[in-house]
DNA sequence: AACGTGCTTTGATCTATGTCATGACCCCTT
DNA sequence: AAGGGGTCATGACATAGATCAAAGCACGTT
């Protein structure tokens, strides 16, 4: 039971500090912030809250990944969002939380008391404008996720999902081209599954697929590595 | 060709005043949109713009439906959102429609040009405020639509859709149970199943379905009336 | 009244994906 | 080394929904 640490308080080096819901913010802003702040570390697999349960809180993600997900009445469950570093955790304006979060990986969220937060949303403007364009951003990558989950085939799916991640480690590795890059996936096959509306034995197949026709290469179960971005892309549709 | 009209101009007596991103205004900032706004209006069927053309406005759906979809290379569509009266349009900070956009119904549009409206999210925090609230539900809406698309059955998907017209007539009427309500449906069987992720041959027989077992009436091809709503919603999967 | 067009329904058949079942692999504990 | 739990791969089979095809219906136009 090693809860992941986070030693880093300081914004002024915080990794997210340029890309997060502060990153408008001046130095007395994020003072303020810095007053209402607290930082919560979660291990892989561990819940952060349930659905319809008490918040007094919203958060950035700074290290790790978190899933949102809803659980129907009979035990299906669909994934309807992955919180990825410096993004945008909580419900402004209400006091419960709206749908499961779960720490996918280990997990460390730099959190906010939602009343004196809420407080700020009014106060604060560069606050509120970041977190706007924030949400309209994150409402058009869940538009564009509905095009996968509505229109694609199971291998364009697991291809448009790992084409996600593939991005991400590129961005953080301040690559260029893609081409090459290799990473681990931070989700179990059945959590795959339960994000692209699959089951996981077709995950499973899927991915055989594209490795035995050279998409992907697997270094191990969870390690992944992509030759040929553009490859990749025909693969998932778009 | 006649386009719809929509001849009452004062904001004072608008169907929306109270609940579009106009909503917590004064007079004073009502005075401000009202100078950069003007309406359009659009035939059922006509595109209002597609994505990637430059969009100089946002604007509020006044009357009618209008949608958001995408189309592949090959032309599977997605229908990835409906907007029905006092929802947002458009996509501040960008000069380019990010979809495209559809007149569903005959639908009027009061538009506000994007430039000085940009403007206003900066200085008038009653609008930028009541834009994040909008895009924060927007967003939750979609969330809930994956959970539709991702592991929902054509029963449930076409329950699901029903739903969302009996509570929206419900709504506009007034009434508090919506047992008995009765409307027209504003899609086509494509368009319903371009939303539903399905094909028009499953909608048909889905609907049929419904019709057999009780769960719906239908007057004519596109009325529809739903003696038992509580059945209905059983039929949804939630 | 006849015709054409867009929308819808329904039938027959096919197939991608789900379901069920088994075994492999890996890591941790004893 | 043996056992056990979590994860993953794969085979055999079932089925929901797609695809292909035909025809019905509601219209507006000639």
């Amino acid at each position: 039971m090693n809860i992941p640490a986070f030693n880093n308080k300081d914004c002024g080096s915080c990794p997210i500090r340029h890309q997060a819901v502060c990153s408008r913010c001046e130095q007395d802003e994020l003072a303020v912030l810095d007053s209402i702040k607290f930082y919560r570390s979660f291990e892989a697999g561990q819940p952060v809250i349930w659905a319809g349960d008490p918040l007094d809180f919203v958060a950035s993600v700074v290290v790790g990944v978190a899933s949102l997900s809803q659980t129907m009445e009979d035990g299906r469950v669909q994934v309807t969002g992955l919180l990825l570093p410096s993004d945008f955790l909580g419900w402004p304006g209400r006091s419960a939380a709206v749908y499961d979060v779960t720490a996918v990986s280990d997990l460390t969220l730099c959190c906010f008391r939602r009343h004196p937060f809420e407080e700020l949303l009014e106060s604060t403007p560069n606050i509120g404008q970041r977190l706007l364009q924030m949400t309209m951003d994150e409402l058009d990558a869940a538009r564009d996720w509905m095009v996968v989950l509505g229109r694609k085939t199971a291998r364009e799916k697991i291809a448009s999902l790992i084409t996600i991640f593939v991005r991400r480690e590129a961005h953080l590795q301040k690559v260029e081209t893609p081409d090459g890059t290799s990473f681990d996936l931070p989700l179990t096959r059945e959590a795959m599954a339960n994000y692209l509306g699959l089951t996981l034995e077709t995950v499973s197949r899927q991915i055989s697929a594209l490795k035995r026709d050279k998409v992907i290469l697997l270094k191990s179960k969870r390690r992944i590595m992509v030759p040929d971005f553009s490859k990749l892309l025909v693969e998932s549709g778009d």
